[in-house]
DNA sequence: AATCATATTTGTCATAGACAAACAATTTTA
DNA sequence: TAAAATTGTTTGTCTATGACAAATATGATT
């Protein structure tokens, strides 16, 4: 009951020949099926083909575009208003557009002129595929500036600049991720050095990020600001669910539980995890949040600490020390 | 127009309360939706109930459900016999079935009775919620096996032991996922003390995996190995889109191409997406892939490398050795 | 200039039908 | 008898259109 034909006897369904169907398109864009749809409907864009069976079939030039299309979205753009235009347009648009909402992270801001020069230059060797460049730039920069301005001031605002870089279309998505995984490799060294500490000379943090939260190095910068500052730090890296936060609290004794955001949830949904969460929490469990999303300082919740820069951190853990 | 009303007005959407919306048990369970809603038209369940405009809210009970019967799915059960069984019955169908199609991964094959000891005791030390003596025992047994059985007879066994532990509910999901935070941990520091190595030995391999192909461990296993064969590794982490994979093939003039496989991809959409890849691929590049894909090994693609288990890696390395 | 109330935009969900690929169980052929 | 071809059933994904609520923009009012 097996060894029939191989399950793609027929053309394959992906191949760029004729055009890419939609569950392609959703995979390489990130827009949803339906919005892809209602997009047709109602914009007039993109104007797929079909094939035998009516399904249909997207060209790679407006697979391209869609991708344009998606950055400009991220950038606050409405798709009223860049959905159908074309190529030339979107890249003129992507551009000129403003660096995108991150700037949170850094204490400097990134204008085109006043680019710190070290960033600068790790900049360039992202661009030149240079890993081993990048990586021993870093290394020297952080023996150099010592671990917390390390991260503080040249990773945080790095990483905010290849966001921005990668948003206008000046990086493509394998130069930003091999970024990723370099920043990943020197983090976690740093912090696996700081690690076998006898003595617990600070409160023991449980840290990670709520479901669908994938930015894995807000998480790494905290965990190793942390552990230079004395504390036991427990990573459950991201994406854990809500029950599981405060079952994991409870099971390894946390005093604090930590999480990073990006922005990619709406504010609404994070706002009743957060309640949710502290309900389910003990008592004497802090709740330190921080990251890129803005409900998390318009609106603070009682009962977490919003930390809004990194800086901020060191502080915190003062303040929890001299409490106890 | 901004500082309205706080954005928690109504209920909160995503919380355990009443019951899970369609879109969050698509990612808690790796259904899609149109399944979801087209077992429950065919077989009676899930049975969600409905909130205030129509749409389904899931019980966690029945997720939870959802999550047994997907493991059952890629044991090769079929829906038809599966789905609306009991959450008992669902249990002991996975017990008492093939310990999962990973066992790809592993030499050893675990019964409940003849589990290695060095195995057992680091699962007790995962369930003891010990992350300190999870480490230890780790850096210890590779010290003393040294780094590629450490790898091949250790943590990939022991990896399959998790997933399937946590299959059948006997490991909370924090768990699990420290024992991922834990092994990566300890897998990139042994990764960073082989890469500073001057003259490049082997190939020049690039390593990632497809898009919504989210384990990492298995691309830091081949990873470390490949690294101690000499190979100069390239990682772009997970997720890279299938033309970014080609682009940075080019830009970084790598011999190999290497995509590690979990089985979340359904086997046409493998095949295809290979073949894509294949094509856009420079002819004198080799793609290697490997991992928990059965397709992979049943019809295996002209132009790419099948990797069955880690320990294929070394020979795959020797031969391109040899052929340069 | 800030706050409110209304209007528009936009993503996601619903329903129901259809179809082709995957699978199981035949029958036919070597 | 075993392999190959034929049939029937199962199953995931796609289509089409409509609807609604959250997010955003616009205008009115203090």
């Amino acid at each position: 009951m097996n060894s029939q034909t191989p399950p793609m006897a027929s053309i394959p369904p992906a191949s760029g020949d004729v055009g890419l169907p939609i569950a392609a398109v959703e995979r390489e864009t990130g827009l949803g099926k339906d919005t892809l749809r209602v997009w047709e409907r109602r914009y007039g864009f993109p104007t797929p083909t079909r094939d035998s069976s009516g399904d249909r079939l997207y060209s790679v030039a407006q697979v391209q575009q869609l991708k344009l299309i998606s950055r400009l979205l991220d950038s606050g753009l409405r798709p009223g208003k860049v959905v159908g235009l074309d190529h030339a347009d979107l890249l003129a648009l992507l551009t000129q557009h403003a660096p995108s909402p991150s700037a949170y992270l850094s204490t400097t801001k990134i204008d085109s002129a006043g680019v710190d020069p070290v960033i600068g230059e790790l900049l360039h060797a992202i661009g030149a595929h240079d890993p081993r460049g990048l990586r021993h730039g870093l290394s020297h920069a952080q023996l150099r500036m010592g671990l917390a301005p390390f991260v503080t001031d040249l990773v945080a605002p790095l990483t905010t600049a290849v966001g921005d870089a990668w948003a206008q279309g000046r990086f493509e998505v394998f130069e930003e991720h091999l970024y990723t995984e370099v920043i990943t490799s020197v983090l976690r060294q740093a912090i696996a050095s700081l690690t076998p500490q006898p003595v617990p000379q600070g409160p023991k943090v449980l840290l990670t990020t709520m479901p669908q939260e994938q930015h894995s190095l807000g998480l790494l910068m905290v965990e190793a600001l942390l552990a230079l500052e004395g504390c036991t730090c427990v990573s459950l890296g991201t994406q854990t669910p809500l029950t599981d936060i405060a079952h994991a609290a409870v099971a390894h004794r946390a005093d604090v539980v930590a999480l990073s955001f990006s922005n990619v949830h709406k504010a609404a949904v994070v706002q009743a995890c957060l309640r949710e969460l502290r309900a389910q929490l003990p008592e004497d469990t802090a709740l330190w949040v921080g990251g890129a999303c803005a409900t998390l300082y318009q609106w603070p919740l009682a009962g977490a600490s919003a930390v809004q820069h990194l800086s901020g951190l060191q502080p915190l853990v003062a303040q929890w020390r001299h409490a106890h």
